[in-house]
DNA sequence: CACGGTCATCCAAAAACCGCATCGGTCGAT
DNA sequence: ATCGACCGATGCGGTTTTTGGATGACCGTG
């Protein structure tokens, strides 16, 4: 005996009964639209009046009027069923993929010049899709990427391939940094010749072992020793202290975008010609269906 | 043949299903929450998903996951559950009568000094009840009554019984106005025979018959013929003329809250000693449940 | 490999719902 | 005043939907 009548909850069915009910003001022309005969819908309202407690409509067997509580209950309604289909429509659209949000997460290097233009290109291709940026470190990248936190990772190699799939989604040259009054910045461009035995500001291996394995394998296959004078891992001090004067310093292209007082910036010829390369990772077996979509936007730069 | 499975509509019911298994995350323990068992629980979620024709939840035999479109759905069922329990809250408040809407109608005379203590006494003794105000001449008011514009009126005699029914709210005294310089000042109070052959501004007998009327019954009363000047229906264009030394006139004591320069008030003997009235006014019929609690506000000032 | 746990499926019983026929009440025409 | 049209409520039988117990399939664990 306990749940008999305490059911103290309506169902979208009786609102949109007492909707139609309300708008036409009329039980025959309501049922009418609603798909059905006039004695069910009677009987949805009557439902939903004895679960509110509460007379919705004032009916005489000659017009049908809303009493104030049903004026009132109407617009709830109302918003109620709107408020069910949109919540329909989006719920499709971000399992399409068509919408949806992406948790980025991205090395500070690749924050200077991929990023922006990632987020412009999808601000474009896929203006549904939020990205919310994250800014961490290669580990912490693949970490998040086994949790969930991040969706997807933009970092640089080595790349653990477990579970991974890969794309590499930038490759761009390096380029000397030089302070003001370098001899070199007299030349359009440098050869790794033009460091042997000049001070260099080098990339830490622990912080930066992309970038100080690549140097250092390039330097060896030029036959090149230049005069390590300092180990960091993030660019943006290298520089300062390049615009100290303290040496040089090899960077990637998109450093450039960091703007420092007497610090230049000019080509130097590499072997591969573009080998600083950046890779977007995602879990093989993510299901968000906007990763697609994401994805979809990614193709690398060829220019 | 005709409806089968092209219901595009989902329940509340599976709304609550399916919040209850994402936050469980366990069909057992969900279907427990909903007072039932896992079977029915189960189907109601995989309606809701077909409906949808989303995946909502991904289910292995180990665990139970949203998937990221379920993920958003969640936030849009407990928001619609939500706004469903809220409505029906607030639809029972309004069907009692703690809250609602009542529209009011009021001649510009009420508002002098009655609406405003009324809005005070309503803001503390039935705050959830919002008043719309309506400023409106008697025979507005009464029309609007039967429209249903309005809920109640403010007016002042005589007064159309049919189908209403009314409550004296408020009973004041005249007060004479004078301009600067007027001999009478010199007095405290005054009698209707100081008015005697002296230049009264009279009220209009079409616009203000029901004060046109009482000066008139007044004066003869007392046997007094004072030498109407002016007939106006406003009381602020009254005291306009006043300060103009035009005359004198006999106001309702609300109407010394109108603040004119060189216009000063002095109280009257009259027969009965505050012979203006104002009265509520309200269709007997009226289902609108605020009424009542307003109604209850409304007890005449018996100061 | 057996076991416990979990979700899906099957099926009979129960509940809900629908539509038809009909009732009672009201208004307007005659 | 009476009749008929109209409208919402109600009673009732048949159908659809839902429910819950039993069972099955799957998986990780000891």
């Amino acid at each position: 005996m306990t749940g008999a009548s305490f059911w103290s909850q309506f169902e979208l069915r009786q609102l949109r009964c007492f909707v139609a009910a309300a708008e036409e003001l009329h039980f025959g022309r309501a049922a009418q639209r609603m798909n059905m005969t006039q004695p069910p819908l009677s009987r949805q309202i009557q439902l939903l009046e004895h679960v509110l407690g509460v007379k919705l409509l004032d009916r005489t067997s000659r017009a049908v009027k809303l009493t104030p509580a049903g004026r009132a209950f109407l617009l709830e309604a109302r918003r109620i069923i709107r408020l069910t289909e949109s919540a329909a429509m989006t719920t499709r659209r971000i399992a399409s993929g068509e919408a949806g949000t992406i948790n980025v997460g991205f090395t500070a290097a690749s924050g200077y010049r991929f990023l922006p233009r990632l987020l412009l290109r999808m601000g474009t291709g896929a203006p549904n899709i939020a990205l919310v940026l994250k800014e961490m470190v290669s580990t912490e990248q693949t970490e998040s990427l086994l949790t969930g936190r991040i969706d997807v990772g933009f970092l640089r190699p080595p790349i653990d391939r477990g579970e991974f799939s890969t794309l590499r989604v930038a490759r761009e040259g390096l380029v000397a940094a030089l302070p003001s009054g370098d001899e070199r910045l007299a030349k359009a461009a440098l050869t790794l010749a033009d460091f042997d035995k000049k001070p260099l500001i080098m990339y830490a291996p622990e912080g930066a072992r992309y970038f100080h394995d690549m140097l250092t394998a390039q330097f060896e296959a030029a036959d090149v020793t230049p005069q390590a004078v300092q180990s960091l891992s993030q660019i943006h001090s290298m520089l300062a202290l390049v615009r100290a004067a303290i040496g040089a310093a090899l960077v990637p292209e998109a450093a450039t975008s960091l703007h420092f007082d007497d610090v230049h910036f000019r080509r130097v010829e590499t072997i591969p010609a573009r080998p600083v390369e950046l890779f977007a990772i995602w879990r093989s077996d993510n299901d968000n269906p906007a990763l697609t979509a994401f994805l979809d936007q990614l193709h690398p730069d060829e220019d």
